[in-house]
DNA sequence: GCATTGTATCTTGTATGCAAGATTGTATTC
DNA sequence: GAATACAATCTTGCATACAAGATACAATGC
């Protein structure tokens, strides 16, 4: 972890980035402790800066404090897990619904990324392959040319990845990236309308996963378990 | 102002509360300097307390650090301006296009909403108004029971309050609230299509009421004014 | 008068110290 | 042995001290 020294050296935000990044990633699971000790060791700096990035991690609604019991990424129950594909569905299908043209250009850069996600399936990067399909949706809004779009999607995806009981398999991840492609297909024919049905349907096949509700939060986990016998 | 002491006690998202709810009511303007020396002097704290606070805000994207210099409310470029509203547009038009139904009972709260905002125009209190009629759609997102969407419509709308004043709208505040009722209206009869296409020409006045040459940050304005010579 | 240099001051950037709640493990008491 | 009390430890909460860049202004030199 010393490689980070460098990059590290002068970027405010490096924090909250390889945090966002990791969790994507599917490398930081979802009731993980973060330590501001063990931060501040890792990223080799003082806790007030950690401490800073979990303030805008917190705003961003990636983290939460247990007060004086330390920090938590973020477990979002069944509630709040519906709540946030359900932003992501209106943000989405609105964002498509509303564009009016879209040139090949465009069309290239979104390609490029989902062969880049088959390219990570194949490969069995399983966390090239999670960060892929998941930033996907962030690389769509920044091609359609709206960062503000992007950087909302961006929190509103790693609160996605972050929900527990959506285990992605590959079969599953296969027929994300598929459905990326075929969104892209109706965008390339010009057909918005059609692009925001598809992206419709890519969402709630995510959200259907969450009716087979298996509970990963551990004390829930625990008086579920209790209550069965 | 001596009277917060009370109330800030033991909340620690006082500080932000407190800025977002000023800027939606027009309180405080684009391009205001917020010095971490006055706040901590106003709400009676350390600086560490507002440096926590004015993170959180940096990440909702309601004010900026300019390093060395200060902490200042944004003043969003045109280009951003109209990233922000067509965000807005994007997240309120799918937001209703997705609802299925709606009881009598939201009805009823958002009509008292709407309520207020006449009663605030009747009585002249353009902070009162300023802030109702920002309010409403976050009134509306939580009214339909998403939390998350309500979350992400204050700042959006906080945003759009400030870019309102930074490009001096000339939006009547009675027609903005006509139009809060028909889209009510439009949820009353069952048809949320139409509650969405009348979002989408709300939003579409408020850009257009914008002048987008009226820039009134002042580093804008004179290199505008000394570009044009 | 004008430019430049230096200096005082103001601002944020970062680290650190201490307070205090939460947790864990141990000893004590019955 | 079980329950309770207590102490050691770990965690965040908050304030403060100092570093260092930015700014404004006065002094200086020409």
């Amino acid at each position: 972890m010393q490689e980070q020294d460098k990059t590290a050296d002068r970027n405010p935000h490096i924090i909250e980035d390889r945090i966002i990044r990791a969790a994507l990633s599917g490398q930081i699971a979802p009731g993980e402790r973060l330590g501001e000790k063990d931060l501040s060791e890792i990223f080799n700096v003082s806790r007030t800066l950690v401490r800073e990035a979990m303030m805008r991690l917190q705003a961003r609604g990636i983290v939460e404090v247990s007060p004086r019991r330390g920090w938590f990424v973020i477990e979002p129950s069944v509630e709040e897990a519906r709540h946030t594909i359900d932003a992501r569905r209106a943000l989405e299908v609105g964002m498509l619904v509303t564009i009016d043209d879209i040139q090949p250009a465009q069309i290239r850069i979104l390609r490029e990324h989902v062969l880049s996600e088959q390219q990570a399936l194949a490969s069995g990067d399983r966390a090239q392959r999670s960060y892929l399909l998941g930033h996907f949706h962030v690389c769509l809004a920044e091609t359609l040319g709206n960062p503000v779009l992007g950087s909302l999607l961006q929190d509103l995806t790693t609160r996605t990845v972050l929900i527990a009981a959506l285990y992605q398999s590959t079969h599953d991840a296969h027929e994300s990236c598929c459905e990326h492609g075929q969104i892209i297909d109706a965008l390339e024919q010009g057909d918005p309308t059609e692009a925001a049905r598809l992206m419709d349907v890519h969402l709630r096949h995510v959200e259907k996963a969450l009716n087979y509700r298996h509970v990963s939060n551990r004390l829930e986990h625990l008086k579920a378990a209790l209550q069965a016998n």
